[in-house]
DNA sequence: ATGGTTGGGGTCCAA
């Protein structure tokens, strides 16, 4: 029974990381890699130094300056372009088929400062991301289809997925209409949320720590952006997981850390 | 209530 070994990173500019990558490719040995924010244009992506880690297999879909993502694979993938989300090509969604599994790797608008729609156009885009993603996956994929959806959604849905359910209700990532709108995509393909079915709903669980804090792991004001699901085929397959905390005290560090889940196919 | 830090590209915008 094979193990598949899946890594989501929000790495905020995978040539200032490489480093970082590496360690995180030598330490954790993932099959499938998959990088959120690699703020770098597709044909400038830093191929070498994967292909001799033993990630032969790679897509990228990048954009100059912001956004950008990549998924890295031991085994041969397939890729699958997705829609033009929002109609504004800005590199966010990339899809690999392998080994029979679909991985979809998503990098969410984070949505700006104020939460609302009308006051603040990014707010406005991140809803209507979030939506077009549950219309996609319920026009276009079943719940029996062998998914993995994985990324930086920019959002914490649980009360404990945030240091303070109170204090970030209006606070962008954690609002009410942000987590009804994921709930809507959880919904359209039965999307279950591989780490929470390993962490009970009433433990606190982040994978993002400000920057701007003094000390991030004094204060440890975090919440919980990027996230694993698997569709229904794949929840007996489920064996464990990871959130790489000590990531965030890596020297020249990304504010959001490795979050893996292994699969047993 | 406010401000705090980081990256990319270019001396400001996004997160």
């Amino acid at each position: 029974m094979p193990r598949l070994r899946v890594t989501t990173w929000n790495i905020n500019s995978v040539r200032l990381r490489q480093d970082l990558v590496l360690k995180l490719l030598a330490e954790t040995k993932p099959d499938v890699l998959c990088l959120q924010e690699i703020k770098v244009m597709t044909d400038l992506f830093p191929h070498d130094p994967y292909e001799q880690a033993g990630y032969r297999h790679r897509a990228v879909l990048g954009m100059k300056g912001y956004n950008g993502v990549a998924i890295l694979s031991k085994a041969p993938l397939e890729r699958i372009d997705g829609p033009d989300w929002c109609k504004k090509g800005d590199s966010r969604h990339l899809t690999a088929r392998i080994g029979g599994v679909e991985i979809h790797n998503f990098y969410v608008p984070s949505g700006g400062d104020i939460p609302d729609p009308k006051q603040n156009p990014k707010f406005a885009h991140k809803l209507a991301f979030v939506d077009e993603m549950a219309d996609w996956f319920r026009k276009n994929r079943k719940p029996k289809d062998p998914m993995i959806l994985v990324g930086d959604l920019n959002i914490a849905p649980l009360e404990h997925d945030v240091w303070s359910h109170k204090q970030l209700l209006d606070v962008v990532s954690h609002t009410p209409i942000e987590v009804e709108k994921l709930g809507k995509v959880q919904k359209s393909s039965e999307w279950v949320d591989a780490v929470r079915n390993f962490v009970p709903e009433d433990q606190k669980l982040y994978s993002w720590w400000s920057y701007r804090a003094a000390d991030w792991a004094l204060s440890n004001r975090g919440r919980r952006l990027d996230h694993v699901w698997v569709t229904p085929p794949l929840k007996k397959s489920l064996k464990g997981y990871s959130i790489l905390k000590d990531a965030r005290g890596w020297e020249k560090c990304s504010d959001h850390v490795p979050v893996t889940v292994d699969l047993a196919l």
